[in-house]
DNA sequence: TTAATGCGCAACCGACGGGTTGCATTGTCC
DNA sequence: GGACAATGCAACCCGTCGGTTGCGCATTAA
């Protein structure tokens, strides 16, 4: 590997626990219950139709702060929780980068087989 | 939620192996060198200048196919391993939905609260 | 044919993670 | 003040997962 390609690969070694936040069912859901309200919600609302515990949900709600891409606002005695859609399209370019650079890698090479056997 | 809301989120909880998968650093270098090589690589090389195991790398791989996110094809005694961009993007563009949906909801909101203030 | 390379399969281990239960704490309403 | 509601904290259980080691098999090279 080249030196820039081994700086990108330290950036997306940072971005795993991104995906890892993100690969979860259970977090996956509460992220769309999130984007569907439109707004910040308290945990009962979260768990409410989930078929899990509070605690559960709880686990899962410090697990998306911590990747940064959710955050919580302690309001009287319930803490509302909002997501952080910076986080989101932060993952949303590493996987682009990703996917563009193997099609543009993908085409010289087959440019390069064709002006060969042409 | 709505009903449409419950089949988008549906589709999310599908997208969860996808991100599960992207979700550990190893994978995610195995991804980044494969990007850089422009094209399919053999487990061996793979695995050189990665500290872990052949063993690793292959189970690594197989979680990778198994999320639809790499293809290999066996050429005599190596198995070529090649990325697979169009799942790449499709994770993109599910990240993609939430965002965007978050942002708009997010700004009704803010246009509502303007009116109601103003 | 013999040696070396690339790989697959299977067993094993330690650690992390999801989920639960129980209890304490804080805030709200009567 | 007292009952109820929303959370937080901590301990525990068990399954899954990342990683290793050992072995066997096919393919290539000498």
């Amino acid at each position: 590997m080249t030196r820039s390609s081994a700086a990108a690969a330290q950036k997306l070694a940072g971005a795993a626990p991104l995906f890892a936040a993100l690969g979860e069912p259970a977090r996956l859901r509460i992220v769309a219950k999130l984007c569907e309200a439109g707004g910040p919600l308290p945990i009962v609302r979260l768990t409410r139709g989930a078929n899990i515990s509070r605690q559960a949900i709880t686990k899962h709600l410090h697990a998306l702060s911590d990747a940064g891409l959710v955050r919580n606002e302690r309001n009287g005695r319930e803490s509302l929780w909002r997501l952080e859609p910076l986080r989101l399209e932060e993952a949303q370019r590493y996987l682009g980068l990703i996917s563009a650079r193997w099609d543009e890698a993908l085409g010289r090479l087959r440019a390069l087989t064709e002006r060969e056997e042409g």
